[in-house]
DNA sequence: AGCTCGCAAGAATAAATATACAATTATGAA
DNA sequence: TTCATAATTGTATATTTATTCTTGCGAGCT
């Protein structure tokens, strides 16, 4: 189903930008973005996406993806299967985001690699990037937002 | 207590031998191991621990540690803190903040092979780290301050 | 067209989990 | 010691989350 696929796609960038703590909270941020679906399908969702509750640092829970890259729907057989070449060429793993920077996480040896194909893009949203050997830092432009960080990266790496 | 710090221990034991999906399945276990206590204490034990309730390989759910080796404890105080189950001679020569970044100065070479311990530890205040040859950078979660930060690092750099 | 199959989803509810409150017990300071 | 403070816990309950059951929908088929 193609709601379902982009509300998943929507959930992910949700969880990877703010602190949720309930499947409630959650269910707020989709309805600002449009999406209209009960606490139950959540709860299926997430099921599905493998999100787990955890615990953050100040004790407060909070869901987070454990694989947001793992897998993606196809076509409209229900099959789940795991993805992209592409990603796999690539090595990401995660990203994560604190302030105007944003560090991405690699298979070892794989980050300048990334790094060098993102500073290629001149990405307007990316002034920077630094590389070590699994590790890539982004210095964010002031300008602009984590979701434009994402958008933008997901040339790259499809399913961030 | 004493209690309490042996029976956290049994949880991670429990956790980490066999599938535990719920709480009172696990309260079961650990009745077995002699520990006697509700399903509340035992909620806020494994928020303690940090154990969250994860999805399996076949679906079902699972509680995981999810950094079984933080924390030990010693002796009768009840006080738990950290300890290095690496002793490491790590290098560690001063550490410094800004904004959202800290600095690690370390002796020459020895940069990388901190970095790889603390991202080893999968610290939830520092969300990554980069190094070069005698500096590491640490890019601090939004929602940690510098104390957990230095608590954190104390895991692995004991003269902090 | 009708039929079936399978997925998606909501409503209601069951099940599981977190927490407010109170009581108890430990810890530390004087 | 005694007092004050902090930690630990259980009870009861609130909150949160998973699931059962049902309906609707679309694809593929005859």
């Amino acid at each position: 189903m193609k709601v379902k696929n982009s509300r998943l796609d929507a959930i992910r960038l949700i969880l990877s930008t703010q602190e949720i703590g309930s499947q409630e909270e959650l269910l707020n941020e989709l309805a600002k973005e449009g999406f209209k679906l009960t606490q139950a399908t959540l709860s299926r969702d997430l099921h599905q996406l493998r999100v787990v509750k955890s615990v953050g640092v100040q004790g407060r829970y909070r869901y987070v993806l454990t694989r947001p890259h793992q897998y993606r729907h196809e076509g409209t057989e229900g099959e789940m299967r795991p993805v992209s070449p592409v990603q796999e060429a690539n090595g990401f793993l995660s990203i994560k985001f604190s302030g105007n920077i944003a560090v991405i996480h690699t298979k070892p040896s794989y980050a300048s690699t990334l790094a060098y194909h993102i500073d290629n893009y001149e990405f307007p949203e990316i002034i920077g990037t630094i590389a070590g050997d699994d590790t890539v830092m982004l210095i964010i432009a002031e300008e602009a937002n984590r979701g434009a960080v994402l958008r933008a990266l997901r040339t790259i790496i499809p399913n961030i």
